[in-house]
DNA sequence: ACATACTATTTAGTAATACTAAATAATGGA
DNA sequence: TCCATTATTTAGTATTACTAAATAGTATGT
């Protein structure tokens, strides 16, 4: 790299600030020597005297004199970004964005929001609430909350749910029309409302679990919705029958309006995980999040799992 | 020093302007480990992660971003005032301040102005007149030029004429009426012009040599100037003896207004010098006009010594 | 899906640089 | 003139920067 252009400037600002070699050596935090060393490398490199002095006094030659009044100010600026940039990552206060779908809010977040937002008053949280996998850096996110099956492996991730249980469901009306399937290979017989990916667009699979095995059906996607909530609300109009995460379900099941089937067979899906670059792990605010949502995580494990 | 605070960001700068390390590392001539290894040293001294980096392309975080908008145009500011500085030392066109008395310009430098001027377009020069020696440094002159005997030891001196012949003159007219000297110690007895140094603030020691010795002498000081023009002129009118040196009287002891005295023990003054502070040993401009003068002082030398 | 071609990173070793302590030199003031 | 202070030189040491080689990761084309 061959010493950068701007290396030593710093040393002779302070030497002309401060008057003396000596006094910039203790500004600096080193000795005498070293401050006259990087003085006559950098007069050296510059090829130029910028300072002239003697044992009680220093004096600016011309160059030293053009070098002080421009580089001062620049110096100065770069200093302040520096600083700028060091508060990204250390601030307790600013704001954090994050992507993550509906889901991952209600399951992950927002059980630990109103405290973390309580505890943290210098922190606003920005969410962005979509379906869809985004590139969270190059949307300016800090994380994301996504299902653990779709996270890239540079990304950092943190887990903040249990795996999560998912129920195939239906209206009483419709089950008691088309009757109520006792293995998933009964499926292909009946209307099931299928979830395309937003962003893959293609259809998920839908997987079974039987003798502790996974197995994907496919039965025909007669309905088919990019959106979650679009499944539960076709499913509880007795269009067929869908297949979701318990949670999302589960006020209608409790209501009635959906009825659960095959439970046996409803296989768990991957927990929610926050995913991070690397590059973010020392930002402090996420930090704070973090700590939240694992806390928050853990004593639910002890309390008793919910989903 | 421990690691100045924007150590390290001309490389991250180079980096995003390039969109790669091995870019980077290309136009910084280094390999592409040293660029790898530098911007890790910078996120870790920020605190912060600057750049999420794959192997096929790099996007900054919110604090690479912060620093780059903030960081780039001052460090493009200090490269600017850098090279500006170099400028100073290395440019050939520029101006020349000088500090000299009148006799330094009679003496050393007009029989080269023409020349120098002829061969060095771009140079200007900025000539102050005045007997003073003044501290040419903080006075923002780039040299002086000075009899030898006045030269403070910390500056670069350059000896620019012979040894000075001097001669102790005075009108016909007086020397008639005053009788003329055979022996310097008859001065006692004479009108002597004095000539006081501005800066000292003392009047000037006469000195004439006797037997290869240098002796001091100090007729009285009825008449003191502290130009040596006046001396001149004061004895033209027939005031007194006068002692200067031989080039300034010259004239008048050609036209037979001044009459020498005492010529056998007329003592010749230390050479003309220019002196310069060491620092400014570089500056292209002052080599230029010191080659010059110095390749005068030689020829003058090889075809004749003047004075 | 697989190989390919690039790019980034790690590691270990080496070259370069920065710094210190101690001695020396220089300077302004009592 | 000496004293107090400051700068510089020198020699040695610690730190840092860099490279080469090996490893790992990723987008592109086939």
């Amino acid at each position: 790299m061959e010493r950068a252009p701007v290396h030593g400037i710093e040393v002779f600002l302070t030497i002309v600030q401060e008057g003396s070699l000596r006094a910039a050596a203790n500004v600096l935090g080193v000795g005498a020597p070293a401050v006259s060393l990087q003085l006559k490398a950098l007069e050296e490199r510059l090829g130029v005297g910028l300072i002239i002095r003697s044992t009680r006094s220093i004096e600016l030659t011309e160059a030293g004199r053009v070098l002080f009044e421009a580089a001062g100010p620049a110096y100065r600026d770069m200093i302040y970004a520096v600083k700028k940039t060091r508060e990204v990552g250390a601030s307790l206060n600013g704001t954090l964005r994050l992507s993550l779908s509906r889901g991952a809010y209600v399951a992950a977040l927002a059980p630990v929001l109103e405290r973390f937002q309580a505890d943290n008053p210098g922190i606003n949280l920005e969410l962005s609430w979509n379906e869809e996998l985004v590139d969270i850096n190059r949307e300016g996110f800090h994380a994301g909350i996504r299902l653990g099956d779709v996270l890239s492996p540079d990304m950092v991730a943190v887990r903040l749910t249990g795996p999560l249980a998912t129920v195939f469901s239906a209206s009483p009306g419709y089950l008691d029309r088309a009757g109520r399937p006792e293995h998933p290979r009964d499926l292909l017989e009946h209307n099931c409302i299928r979830y395309k990916l937003p962003t893959a667009n293609r259809i998920a699979d839908w997987v079974f679990c039987e003798d502790g095995q996974d197995k994907v059906i496919d039965p025909p996607a007669r309905l088919v919705f990019d959106h979650v909530l679009g499944v539960i609300q076709a499913a509880r109009e007795g269009h067929g029958i869908g297949w979701s995460m318990r949670a999302t379900a589960e006020e209608h099941l409790a209501s009635g309006e959906l009825e659960a089937v095959l439970d046996p067979y409803a296989r768990a899906l991957p927990p929610f995980y926050l995913y991070y670059p690397e590059q973010n792990k020392r930002v402090e605010c996420l930090r704070l999040l973090i700590d939240c949502l694992v806390t928050h995580r853990d004593r639910q494990r002890r309390d008793g799992p919910k989903s």
